[in-house]
DNA sequence: ATGCACCCCGTACCATACTACGGTGTCAAG
DNA sequence: CTTGACACCGTAGTATGGTACGGGGTGCAT
């Protein structure tokens, strides 16, 4: 029932060091440790890694991972902040996502503007890089 | 005429250290030195460090910025060298936004099956994030 | 000539999320 | 009982893009 260390890694796709590491980081609980000192994990153990893998493929960070777990363990915090912090996350997606359609925006400018064969000494897309201001 | 890196920076709107850090990391041109030591910049300094804001903001890395930059002065190189980094940029970028898409979607359906007021043990996002595969 | 702003250098530090290393101890199979 | 796989720990290194610090030297104005 009880697994090592290695044994959860492997279930869950990580490095050992991963698990040692969001333990210290205070994301996964500090499992038993019988007298030889070597963790032992419960099966769910599998599920609090799996957790903070699910919502880093959210875009959460380790910190606010952290956050998300420590609202599950308060029994005086209800679902919606939660769900404040995940619609945050939404709001901060789409502002990347607005940021990284104007630099597109902007490079696919200058490359219509570039049509190649010249050297690179009058190269529009980096004289419009390079102009003064 | 000549700048001290402190004007070039204040020109540019960035440290003293930001200026040195890309001298570093091969950027910048190092700049003439009199006895005294303290760099002598031209006034054309300003554009390098302009060209380098500009490449940061399309979404260029300081590495990618430093090849661009050996592109231009390479006489053998052409237009279409740098035309080429330009689309493996917007590649770049749309595979960003494709994934941040994604995330934002898998949000989107966790916060709408949240319906708040419940404690968070009952949540249905906290139980996506960590229900068994 | 004295003060103060500015410059020099090397090094260390910030956040992020791991990954690797070295030296040692333990468990389980043969 | 030995051997090999696995576990322990603390520290350091990776990449990114800077920022900060400490101890010193310089240049210009008053």
């Amino acid at each position: 029932m009880a697994l090592t260390i290695g044994r959860v890694a492997v279930q869950c796709g990580v490095g050992v060091e991963t698990i040692r590491f969001y333990e210290r980081e205070g994301l996964i609980a500090q499992p038993a440790r019988p007298e030889s000192g070597f963790r032992k994990y419960p099966p769910d153990a599998v599920r609090w890694v799996r957790f903070i893998q699910r919502s880093k493929a959210l875009g959460f960070s380790l910190r606010e991972i952290r956050e998300l777990l420590s609202l599950r363990v308060d029994s005086a915090a209800t679902c919606d902040a939660v769900k404040g912090r995940a619609e945050a996350k939404i709001a901060d997606i789409e502002k990347k996502i607005g940021h990284l359609r104007e630099m597109k925006q902007a490079l696919v400018k200058l490359t219509v503007a570039c049509r190649g064969k010249r050297p690179t000494s009058e190269c529009p897309i980096l004289e419009a890089l390079g102009d003064g201001d």
